[in-house]
This record gives structure tokens, sequence and C-alpha cells, in this order.
DNA sequence: CATGAATGAGCATTCATTCAT
DNA sequence: TATGAATGAATGCTCATTCAT
């Protein structure tokens, strides 16, 4: 506190909305990293030099290194779920609800690669507590989308002979395999919208309850 | 845990029948630990211990950890696939083929609960390393899948306006979000059972190309 | 533990010159258990301990264990060759160099008889990394004494038939070789300057280019 | 015993002089690995392929890897002190008892480089125990030249004014100082001969009694 | 609040040695 | 005798976490 030589330059940041503005600083660099390393092979440092603050810092704002991994999950789904539920409702049919949750949920890639790829590769390896955090989330987000079917299902747009939980399931399994396989393959934008249209209407094609809804 | 089993030869050093044998065990060993505790948490004493050999033996067998998951990779997925090809030739109709590796898939769940685990978990956390040796065998396990899409294709009996390729992503991502979301939930048979029928209807009503294929 | 003495200086922030402090008392217990036990024998926590830090401070000052060796020869031998060079320059004639050179060589044996140890002994055992390493160091200090001689020669003092080269290693080698069986035999300061009065002798007799310079 | 598949090809050797041969070959082959890799890089099992044996049967000969390296001092090391005093008897003056001397040390780096090598780095690393066993040998082998020395000095032809023993020890000395860069450097054999020579002049010049000993 | 040097538990891997065959 | 699969103790190194400044 007394060493002159030191407080002078100051390079981490302007000071003033600390706080909030460091903790999500040290979310984002740990996106980053995560995506590109992996939860296990990345070390705290690695996020502390990507967030530009030191390794102590980053025990100010969370508990250890899981919980950081907990928080994006935390903070990132949570806004997904917003996002998705607000388009939602502004959809008018079911089917266009679907169409744009699948939009969003591959668009997701594009934008936010990083992220995408740390909900989808950091959601199974997960020490027993993360899973106990990470869980109930991700329920909830499957649950988003199981309403909507559900909603489907009463107003009769949407085959009754299947669960909307199972159905939300296996739509969130087919995007999710098709993001993998697609960061794994080729990654290239244009066959993701491409891929995002055949999945909409193969999906869409299985779940609707009317006759003949394959295009021909 | 074995105890039982086990105790008995105890350190009486049946070496004889070795090799081919112990490396089976090891692997076998593997897939319950790396099952329960992930292969990051699992330490190679554990599997060692599980399959009740010693530390170093195991490196007589494998490279290194990160050999051991491969191999467990290299091994099981190999095996399924030529059980779902196997399977797929005494099938008459696309649809019934597609059905059976739904089953197969999700029955795989059943049988070898733990297995499953390693090859839906660990498929993603991997090294780059692991990637590398995983990738090449997990795009032949979908080439299964495509092709017998793209056959449905020429026959007439699946609509030609999806790519087999994506249409075998989602439908192994549709697969292993019932998986996880199973393994998360309840771990119920019945309900595995119930799921797998339900995708079917689903996916199929999805892929094929005649009207009028959902059941009222 | 060296609590006391770490204590007080503690004034400058800046890590630098705080480490040097840590790196050179990581040193200094590196050559005393390495001359005791040899490189291989000793483990990295028996320099921690001797050090009085912890296992994995050592890493942050050094790459790993061999790097510790290496720099013992580094710094200590840099240093020597200040010494030597310093010292030669304050000499006359070339006799009297060669004595000086051999009085320090031997010398250090009695100062530092640890570090002669390690420098003697552990110049050979080495990795090939740190024989890399060492080598160009050592041919330096043998350098020193080569030119000596070399210049020796050039005013006339010493015999031209022979390299300078060669009169440098066989000059270090039998320096050696008494350090060695000195160390391995009785140990007594007063012999090793007897030892050191007679190779100088034996030596000088051998290099000197005039006739008659045995004394009687 | 039993298994008839596996006597039938035998190629470990023809059987007839078995013990004393394989031993010999055992250690020819920790000569050759000993002095590639140096004792504490290579494994026993480098020694076993090497001598074309089982790793277990080295045991049958060795009490461990320790008493490998300790064997080859006793038995390579007694060898040459015959050859020397063979060699030294064969000799008129004492003068020629040295340059022979010179002549077989430094000859022993072409003939038998590994052997060279191994005795001179190898006599330094060591473990306690092997430091017990092979200074007498090492003693012994500098009581030859030592004694050669002192012959010299009782008819006169050499110096009195310095210990044979030191004499002795600085004369292995420059010789090994003379080994050790030459391997380091160049290994010319032509450059080891002008060695011997250069070093033999200089070695007398410095022990001769008699004036004017120096060749112009 | 912020820092980053220090800590030390934890773990993969090696390899000398044993022993059933 | 000879074998070599199996053993398991031993250890270098990493990295999450702490805490004095």
């Amino acid at each position: 506190m007394a060493e002159s030589a030191k407080k002078a330059p100051r390079r981490t940041k302007s000071r003033a909305p600390a706080s909030r503005d460091k903790r999500e600083r040290i979310l984002a660099a740990a996106v980053k990293v995560f995506a590109k390393h992996g939860f296990y092979a990345t070390r705290v440092s690695d996020i502390a030099r990507e967030a530009g603050v030191a390794d102590g810092t980053i025990y100010l704002y969370f508990k250890n290194k899981d919980d950081v991994l907990i928080s994006i999950f935390d903070d990132r789904i949570r806004r997904l779920i917003e996002v998705l539920q607000r388009e939602i409702a502004s959809c008018d049919t079911t089917e266009e609800r679907l169409r744009r949750i699948i939009e969003i949920q591959l668009g997701l890639l594009e934008e936010e690669r990083d992220l995408a790829e740390v909900v989808t590769v950091n959601l199974r390896q997960s020490s027993r507590m993360l899973k106990q955090y990470a869980t109930p989330l991700f329920m909830e987000y499957l649950g988003v989308i199981a309403s909507v079917i559900a909603d489907g299902q009463r107003e009769g747009s949407v085959r009754s002979d299947v669960s909307p939980r199972l159905a939300a399931r296996s739509m969130w399994g087919g995007l999710d395999g098709i993001a993998v396989t697609w960061a794994l393959a080729d990654g290239d934008p244009a066959n993701l919208r491409t891929a995002a249209k055949q999945f909409a209407s193969l999906y869409w094609a299985g779940l609707a309850s009317a006759p003949a809804q394959n295009p021909r």
C-alpha cells in the first residue's frame, strides 16, 4: 500500500463500475478459454490472463473454478431462456415457434460459438457438483421447448401421441447433434442455415398432427 | 465392487491366460469407473483397483490414460457398428432399419449403461488427441445411419429433400439427447422403451416421403 | 527455515529482487544436496526442504530439475570465469598466472567444496540437454586457461610445441584428478595446498620453454 | 516347460558354454548402453535387449543394476591393470613406461571407446555403494602409475620433490581431461595420437629430474 | 478490492525387481 | 536355467487456492 512506484500505472481498467464489470469480464474470458481448451485443460491462470486480472481476483468473484463454469450456465442460459421466451411470445403458430427456437439455438453457434461450445461440451464432463447445478437449468431450458409443444398439442397442431418432454429432448438432441458434427466438420455458416431449415422441416413433419405436411 | 468374485484367486498369480483377458478386464474396469466419475476425475489407480491389477500393469496394455479411453471407443464402437450392420442387413424396409437402429442405440443404455455413458459423455471432453481418434470412428457410425437413409431415398421411401448426413446427425443427436436426459432423470427402462417407440414414430413421420404416416 | 533472514528485506514490491533472493537460496540448497547425494539420487523435495521452500516454488524459478543443475553451472562457472580473468589480469608473468589459476581452482575445493563436487561430478552424468548447456561454458573456462598459455607462447615463456588447448585440457584434467582423489581420500586442506604447489611446479616445468626449471 | 511350441526355436544361443558366456555378453551389452546413455538413463531392459536375454536373466548373474556396473569396473579395470603391468615390465626406462601408459590409456579410447566412457563417466555418478567398490580398484590403478614414478625416483630419473601419488593423480586426470574434451569435441583418432605424444612430452618434461629435456 | 508469489496435495508414469511357468 | 508379465514403490511436476502486502 505504501509502495509508490506501483499504483501509478494502474493498467487494470478505469476503476469506475468495477465490481460488476470485472465479474462480467471474467465470465467472458472463461467462456472463451473453456471453449478453446475445455474445462479441465483450462487453468485458472488462463482465465485470469484472458480477463486481464490476477489469479487471486477470480476468487473474489467466484468460489472456485467449478463455480465459474456454473456461473456461465447460470448467467448465459438464463439469458438464453429469456430470449427464447420473448421470441416465442412474438410468434403466432406453434410451427413458427419451433422454427424460431431452432434458428436461435443453431444461430447461437454463429454469434456466440464459444458459448455454444461451452454449454454443449461442458454440460457433460463436470463434477457431481457441477451436474447438480447445471441440470436444473438445462431442464428449465428443455421445459420452455416442451411447453411450446404441449401448447401445440392443446391447440391441436401437434400430434398428441408423443410426450412433449420427449419431443423436446429429441429436438434439443438433434440440434446438438447437428452442432457437434458441424463444429467437428465444416463450420461453414451457410451449411448451418441450410441445416436449420432442413431440420425444422424434418422435425415439424414428424411432429405435426395434420396429414400431408411433407413438402413435395 | 467385485469383492467377492475377486478375493478367491487373489495374488495366486494365475499367470497363464493373461494378455487378451487382462486387456479386456482393464477396459471393462475403465468403462465402469469412467462412467461413474468421468474421465478426468478417474485416477489410473482407480482403474487398476477395479480391474484387480497393479497400476503399472495398465501401461503394459495401453500407452497412457488417454489411450485407455481411445481404446474403449475403438473396441466398443467398432463392435457396435458391426452389430448395427448385421441387424440392418436382416431388415426388409428402411423404416424397419431405422427403428432397429433406434432400438439398438437406446437399448445399449439398458444393457451397457456405463458404456453408453462413457461414449456419450466423453466424446466431447477429450483432449485434441482423443478427438482425433474418436471423430473418425464416430463419423463411421454416422455413416452407417446415413447410408440407410440414402438407400431409403433411392428406393423412394424417404423424402429426398433432406441430406442423409444431416438426418443421421439429428437422429443420433435426438437419441443422445434422450439418453442424456434419461440418465440424468429417471433411468427407468420402461420409460426408455416408450421413448424408443415414440422417437421412432416421430422420426419416421418426419422422414417418410409418403403422406399420412402419423398414426391417429 | 530462514524465517528471520527473510522477513526483513521484504521491501521491494517489484518481484524481481525479492525473487533473486529465493532463487539464490534454492541454488545454494541444490548445490548442497547434489553434492551430498548426486543429481539423480536427489529428489526435488530434498532441494525444497533444504531451501526452506515448498516443492512447487522451485518451479517458479526453474523449468525443471535439470534446469536447476544447469543454472548452477551457469551461475557459478560464469562467476568463476570472472574471478579467474580478474586474477589473471593482476599477474605479471605467465607462470604466475598459471600458478594463480591452479590455486584458485584447487582453492575452490576448500571454500566451496560442495560446488566443486557438483561441477566436477555432474559435468559428466548429465542428460544430453545438460551436456549441451554445460559444455560451451566449460569450453569457455578452458579457453581462459588456453589463452594464458597461448600468450605465454607468444611472449616466449612457454614452449611452442604443444597446443594451448591441449595443455589447458590436461591442466584442468590434472587438477580435477587431484580434486577427485583428494575428495575420495583424505580431504585435508593442508594436503591440498601441498598438492597445488607440487602440481604447479610439475606443470610449469613441463610447459616452460627455458631449460633448467626444475627446482633443486 | 510343457509348452511345446515354445522350445523349438531356441534362439537364445547354442546352449553350450552357457553361463560364463552369458555373463560376459551381459557385461559387454551393459558397457555399450551405459556408454551411450549413462548409468541412470539406462534401463535394465535396455541391457537385456542389447544382450539378447530376458530381463530376469540378468538377475541370475548380477545382484542388481548397480552390481552390473560394479562388475564392469571389476572385470575390465582388473584386466586393464594386468595389461598395464605386463607392458610396464617390458619397458626399459621410466620415461618409456610412462609413455606406454599414456598410449594405453588414451589408446583405450579408440579400441574400446565405450569402456573408456563408462569408466570415465560413471566413476563419479554412482551411489555410495558403487563408490565403495569402484574406488579401491581405481586406487589400485593409480598405484600402478605411482609405483612406476616411485621407481623412477629411486633410480634417479624422476625428480624427487613430488609425491608419486600426486603425480599419478595428475597424470590420470590430465589424460582423462584430454579424453573428455576429445570425446566432447572432435573425436578424431589422429588428434588423439597427437595429443598422446604432446602430453607425454609435456608430462615427462615436468617430471624428469635432469635438465634440458624440453625438445627444442 | 487487487495482486501474484507461495503453497503442497495430488497424480500419471516409470522401471528395478520378482516369481510362476 | 531362462523367461517376461506383473508388480508397486517412488517421484517429478501441475495447478487450484490462499494470504501477506
